[in-house]
DNA sequence: GCCTGTGACGCGATATATCGCGTGTGTGAT
DNA sequence: ATCACACACGCGATATATCGCGTCACAGGC
């Protein structure tokens, strides 16, 4: 349902790239990838043990016991394909980034949804509560019933200047996101030549100086 | 600061009269727990396995491995125990239940806190949502990669399409970096309009456009 | 060129075990 | 009777490992 928030091969690359700023164990791994992007994504247990015990399988990492943790450390070999691809490293961040915006979207919805429900079924809760424990303090007065939805933001600057920049951060991540599609679509069955990106380059520099302009004026 | 949902020697005793019932391991204590109160209290691992692990070694249950489970069951002396104390049993039930709601009323209340902050926001998202929202369904980004390697159409056309390609990332990656910030920039010490995300989002489809143009043409 | 496995991969669910904190509880000293 | 204090207990956090599902990429046949 939810697609992965990294790619085929992307979160062995980042796990080197992790280990080879110092040796970790699991959890350790675990709690710095939740760090690096903001506690929004969390990788589960079950996708970093298996890929650590790939990584050892092929020779990138060695392992050692060290109490109940079991440590991982880069190799030389592992130094080695981590070297071989450092350009693709950069990309992984900003592409993990934009993955969980894109399901933060999702989700954002998805609660819209699940609060009138939820509202539902906790003032059915209260209400029976109530009724089968009369020694029970009479609190959570639920809001119930509908919620005008009075915010009137209207004519509000500083909110729409909010708005407009969030607004900006999508088009621009969904824009991204489907011209990456295409190339790759295009370069598994075609080639792509530098000219496009020579095309690309000038066009979105094009494209920045006249958002840059309408900035400008007013 | 929440406190304990089962009282001292509650759980053990609980769990012994599971056990009466039929053998089981230990996640599945865990499972049968959750549901007999209908999901309002999940017992941790951490609550449930140094529990039996006592029982064990009281000798009330003995423990079988199962593949990569293991099974406990009531031994005599558990039955025995369990006998003795059926009546404490009766209340225990009632007990968590009283504690899970007075537990669930404080939840109640917290929710509806958390609900009123929320609903800004969410109204807010549920606006962008709606109005810039155009039906995204493609997904799927991966890093393009191992070159070198022989194909059907010789030399070191494949290995120009992944330059072109991961080329074309960076600029992609750079362009959205610029824009970013300069629209935080500007938002910073004045306003941006949602003329300016028209604009934008115009100007990327034309410029997605032409390339696709450039890639269907050889 | 297009289609079809098939194997690798991400990831939630399953499964187990320990550590440390806060708190309750019975015991022994006073 | 009272008070102190060690010990047990519940529980979230820490730590590790496997299973099975859905998906994606790449190879090979057509």
């Amino acid at each position: 349902m939810t697609p992965p928030v990294f790619a085929h091969g992307s979160l062995r690359l980042y796990l080197l790239a992790l280990l080879d700023e110092q040796p970790r164990h699991g959890y350790e791994l675990i709690q710095a990838l939740s760090d690096r992007f903001g506690g929004t994504y969390s990788p589960s247990a079950g996708t970093i043990y298996p890929r650590l015990s790939k990584l050892e399988e092929e020779g990138l990492v060695s392992k050692s016991a060290d109490g109940r943790k079991t440590v991982y450390e880069i190799t030389d070999a592992g130094r080695a394909e981590l070297e071989s691809r450092r350009d693709e490293l950069d990309g992984i961040e900003n592409e993990v980034t934009d993955s969980v915006r894109r399901l933060a979207d999702g989700v954002r919805a998805e609660v819209n949804d699940a609060m009138r429900s939820l509202r539902a079924e906790l003032a059915s809760a209260a209400r029976e509560a109530k009724r089968s424990s009369t020694k029970t303090s009479a609190s959570a007065a639920s809001t119930a019933g509908g919620a005008g939805e009075s915010t009137s933001w209207g004519g509000d600057a500083r909110a729409e200047t909010s708005r407009a920049v969030h607004e900006a951060d999508l088009v621009l991540s969904e824009f991204r996101q489907q011209l990456r599609t295409d190339l790759r679509t295009r370069a598994s069955r075609g080639r792509v030549t530098p000219e496009t990106v020579t095309l690309l380059r000038a066009r979105l520099a094009q494209v920045r100086a006249d958002v840059l302009a309408t900035l400008g004026d007013h």
